[in-house]
DNA sequence: ATCGTTATGTTCGCTAGCGAACATAAATCG
DNA sequence: CGATTTATGTTCGCTAGCGAACATAACGAT
């Protein structure tokens, strides 16, 4: 797409000062994320930190036999590697791209400079930081509450926030990854949800039908979660 | 109790240089910290952080309906109230007292004045957060895939960790809210463990017996989060 | 010692989701 | 255009954990 790209389309980016904001600006690469790219993998070392713009990048905790569950997911109102400034240089989660577009990535030492400069940016990255905790925490909850059919819409949900249009690529297969299921058990919940004629789909390609009866569906979760992004992050189109 | 309590009992206390620990001794006060007392509740505004030394607080998320789940543990190696320098003010989850004891607590402003002031606090917090979101999201994948009986293993040795001695004082009932289960998949649970041999319980007490024989059961989770406290954290008996 | 309370043990039928195996259909590639 | 790959649909039996109802036993207060 030749179509215009700007770091101020990163909700994060978008909230600093002037000031603040073009001292950093030169330092922002646009990268195209394409999907199932790997930011990086559990405990490696993180060079770049990635503020996404179109892309939705998901945080995956894998274990050793293979099994797996999204623990939250990071559009243009987050960014990816938080650990760089927490001081673990890395996470032992994995970094997806789930929907493909693009992000502007910062070497990482620039991203800890400006951070321990303890202006503007410092903050704003702490309260998101919180912010995902919040979304883990609520993950982790819903995990073990919720059904299938539930947690899928709110997935979708999530999902559609972060995207510009309503049309979303991505395979049963690789949301039954995210959500830690079965993909034939996605298969049947999205078969609910077309029967419902909430949602539409032909192979790998979801289409939002009508919103508000996801909303109707889902459970408190996905509320909770989009309200507190909401408390602690500037209004912007936050989550 | 009419031993000799000191703040240097926790972790993160005893971590600060001798310069910065004095600064804050003189604003530290020892409180008791009974069974079931909430140090917060969700959404409330938190006045003051906790730094535990004998005491084990969880952190839970309760939702509409009163279901629950915890999302993380702090005992000695850590702080409760991460929310208030990260920004937030506030949580979405409730801290409740797990096993009794006692902390030291300082008023949220001076610990938030401390943090900005960037020195060791700073780092050691912002370190002691990461390991909190790894707990959490390990907490998720665990719930997600793992059996009721590898996770008590898991929950156990947790708290086990924690704890000066081997009794630890709850209810199944207790332990259920915790998990986010029922109280009878517990009872049956905690029943294979007994009858194996490794812990031994009467009416609210639950004594180690043999810690390696949980370490053998418990699912992946347990070391994966260990690991990376002691990666995170100075080696003090850090987690 | 006795009573009431509260923790634990046990049972029964039920359901969501699992694991495996397979059928079909849509895209892609030569 | 047909052939291969890959995504989706469907089925079957199975199990962990649920929800409810109840029995028992340990403790604590009087």
């Amino acid at each position: 797409m030749p179509t215009q790209h700007s770091p101020r389309q990163n909700c994060l980016l978008s909230c600093l000062p002037a000031e603040d904001y073009l001292r950093i600006e030169p330092h922002l690469e646009l990268v195209e994320m394409p999907l199932g790219e790997a930011l990086y993998e559990s405990g490696m070392q993180i060079r770049h930190v990635h503020f996404p713009t179109t892309a939705i990048v998901s945080l995956l905790n894998v274990m050793e036999d293979g099994a797996s569950a999204e623990i939250a997911v990071v559009g243009n109102e987050g960014i990816v590697g938080v650990s760089l400034f927490m001081g673990g240089e890395s996470t032992l989660s994995r970094a997806i791209v789930q929907s493909a577009g693009h992000a502007y990535r910062m070497r990482g030492q620039l991203l800890k400079d400006e951070f321990f400069r303890a202006g503007p940016m410092q903050h704003l990255l702490l309260r998101y930081t919180q912010a995902l905790l919040t979304q883990m925490a609520q993950t982790a909850v819903c995990n073990r509450h919720h059904s299938l059919d539930q947690q899928l819409c709110r997935w979708l949900l999530l999902s559609f926030d972060r995207l510009p249009g309503t049309e979303l690529i991505m395979t049963q297969e690789l949301i039954a990854n995210m959500l830690g299921v079965r993909r034939e058990g996605v298969t049947e919940a999205a078969g609910n949800l077309q029967r419902a004629g909430l949602i539409e789909y032909r192979r790998g390609h979801i289409k939002l039908i009508d919103r508000r009866g996801l909303e109707d569906r889902v459970c408190e979760c996905y509320d909770v979660v989009k309200r507190e992004f909401q408390r602690l992050l500037p209004p912007n189109i936050a989550k």
